[in-house]
DNA sequence: TGACCGACTGGCACTCAGTGTCAACGGGGC
DNA sequence: GCCCCGTTGACACTGAGTGCCAGTCGGTCA
């Protein structure tokens, strides 16, 4: 059940890649707020309704790629040997996801949309809640934590912050305008939290 | 133009505790999500678009007071003297904060609706967003960092982290049904970050 | 007491997101 | 050629949220 390249994977991946252009040019355009679905399906070729047989949302369009990125995390993750402290760990796993992504040109004007836009933003931290539910397990072996005690917070809260980082380190990164280095600017983040 | 007590904002305060008292009986009665507005302004013998005058989204019934707290919380922490180091400072804040809300009772319920809500987990993510943006000047201050250096991070790190860590605490607690003492599983969240 | 002002209210109509349903279409296997 | 199954578009519907307007009611001043 792997990688079917049939004509109906394929011809449905296209139409992803069409929709999310078409949408992201109106979104650039005309703010993200202002674009109506109806627009989006209109530019797309498609009807109303099939664009939610594509898309639960309209956040998704700019944020669906935030849950597979998740998996990749969880699966770099799992790829560091359990001897590596959480911390280094998590680093090493969302460097190797985050140097998969676009150029930084459009990354910029998507995080400048997504920062300026609170519905987006509550989105995208929705999303990574549920990278805090795939990587959680992984830390707490690391921590060697007792797999039936409830109470444990430590990885939960390890966790949290690392990801906490990361998107101050992004808030940051956007309001300058991309200036600064994305990867410094968390190794910056986790060093202050931490001393 | 301080307190004023007249007629107005006294019967205007009712109307909001008996709109959040009557929506709130729905809420843990039939959930959430499957409440409309229409029933709870039927059931507070208001119009549904008098509603909006008072909450401006569903969401705001429940964490309206966030918005509030979140400036109590500054308040405290701008009564902290400055020579106290940021996170030292940030849990005494919020302590203080944390002591003024309702019974153990109510508030596991509401956590837990929360917990199990996406809309309202997103919308209490973006109110503790407003609170970074009321905590991050002071932290700031109490760091010594340079006012006009855009790139310095530390203060949001620290800040977002804390309240990751509340988080955390908070989703533990509710999960356990709020058996653990909530100011301990912080403390425990905290010192797993910081060691 | 009566006229007036300003805030609150309800009702109506509207936009927009999101969902359920159903008939029509079109490719792949027999 | 025929059937199965996934996709599509059209229609109708609910529910959130907003704009507008006319009516109401408390407070104020003459």
């Amino acid at each position: 059940m792997g990688i079917e390249d049939g004509l109906w994977s394929r011809s449905r991946r296209a139409a992803y890649a069409e929709i999310t252009q078409v949408a992201m040019r109106l979104f650039l355009d005309q703010g993200f707020a202002a674009t109506t679905i109806d627009q989006i399906a209109a530019a797309a070729g498609i009807s109303r309704r099939s664009f939610f047989r594509y898309f639960g949302t309209k956040e998704d369009i700019v944020l669906g790629d935030l849950a597979v990125q998740g998996e990749l995390v969880r699966d770099a993750l799992e790829a560091v040997p359990l001897t590596v402290p959480p911390w280094d760990a998590l680093q090493e796993a969302l460097w190797k996801v985050e140097g998969l992504v676009g150029d930084d040109e459009t990354m910029l004007k998507i995080a400048t949309m997504m920062y300026e836009t609170p519905s987006l933003r509550a989105r995208s931290i929705e999303k990574h809640l549920q990278w805090q539910r795939l990587l959680v397990p992984n830390v707490r072996r690391r921590l060697g934590s007792d797999p039936t005690d409830a109470d444990d917070v430590a990885a939960d809260a390890i966790v949290a912050s690392a990801i906490a980082c990361l998107d101050a380190a992004g808030a940051v990164w956007a309001r300058n305008g991309g200036a600064a280095d994305l990867k410094e600017l968390y190794r910056r983040a986790v060093e202050s939290v931490r001393s």
